[in-house]
DNA sequence: TGGTTCATGTAAGGGGTTACATGATTCG
DNA sequence: CGAATCATGTAACCCCTTACATGAACCA
């Protein structure tokens, strides 16, 4: 079992899905590709941990609708309450640009943040287009004991790490200077 | 060539340094064990991007003090100018456990965020302290031209961010409600 | 005296991406 | 009329982690 099979099981808390709805749900907190999802939700299949329904479609594929099982929120649940990995992961070229800007003419390296900035304003609009759209569906996602709760305080989480890096940008643009 | 190729050579730009200090060095924004780097840094020297110096040592194992060609800054500054892939990576167990939370107890779920925000906070203070260290190396670490811009920088970014998240975590923490 | 730092390397195996494969419907 | 959406799957390959290997100096 990897982490990315509890991401799944996490998901499956909240309602039924299939592979395909996974991998888009999943976007938020854990990127993965749907080659790497049909495997294991086969393998949890196998495992028990989730069992599902074919659903026949005409002018779709087929779909596979995956439940958890009690075996499986088990599973989640005790996970839940082992000590989370203190190291987290942080990968993206990006950073790895801005370290070395100096290399790059000014102008250059204004167009760097600036498309940046552009790329993080186009996600935070998605983001809370997508947190309305959730506030509509229940009456208190607020309210611990709503099974959107979790999702509800990771889309907080993320548009407050977004908005942080856009004035990080903001401060930094002057710094480069006058093209 | 993939990106912590990259990464290494933005380090080499700055000042030459052994596979051990890149190790660490790295941390700042990408995480990668040694067993990746030495193999890496022998593949760089091997494309003459990269050279290295062995510097011999008594009471510890010998070292090689790599430097950057010229060859090596051309291609880290070509990469540079490539627009950066979008998608950007993220990927910890954390988030999981807060998109689940309803499964556990309240209790359970304060001690959850409680020890996120101590990590966080031990995190915060090493970074700061770093930083100081970096202004005291350098003149002026705020001007485009000198070579630990980039990494000031980023130091900028991630304390911003840290603090974001222990801020959304003293927002998240009420909502859980009373024990 | 036991853990941390310095210092480099290899081997095995799991995690993850890219590419291949298929195909109707809907939207701009 | 082309692109995106829905929908699932396999195979090859690269990226990365874990474990193995070595060993002196230093600090608590």
């Amino acid at each position: 079992m990897n982490t990315l099979s509890y991401g799944l099981l996490s998901m499956l808390v909240r309602k039924p899905c299939t592979g395909y709805e996974l991998t888009k749900l999943l976007r938020l907190f854990w990127q993965a590709k749907h080659s790497q999802i049909y495997p294991l939700l086969a393998m949890l299949e196998r495992e028990n941990l989730v069992t599902f329904e074919l659903i026949g479609q005409t002018g779709k594929p087929d779909k596979k609708l995956y439940t958890i099982t009690e075996s499986g929120e088990g599973a989640l649940r005790s996970w839940i309450l082992e000590a989370p990995a203190t190291e987290n992961l942080e990968r993206d070229e990006f950073l790895i640009k801005v370290y070395a800007v100096g290399l790059i003419g000014k102008a250059e390296a204004m167009q760097l943040f600036q498309e940046r900035s552009e790329a993080l304003q186009e996600r935070l609009h998605r983001l809370e287009a997508e947190m309305e759209l959730m506030n509509m569906d229940e009456v208190r996602v607020t309210d611990y004991a709503s099974k959107q709760f979790g999702r509800f305080l990771l889309y907080r989480r993320k548009v407050g790490l977004l908005k942080e890096e856009l004035s990080w940008i903001d401060w930094a643009t002057p710094l480069i200077g006058r093209v």
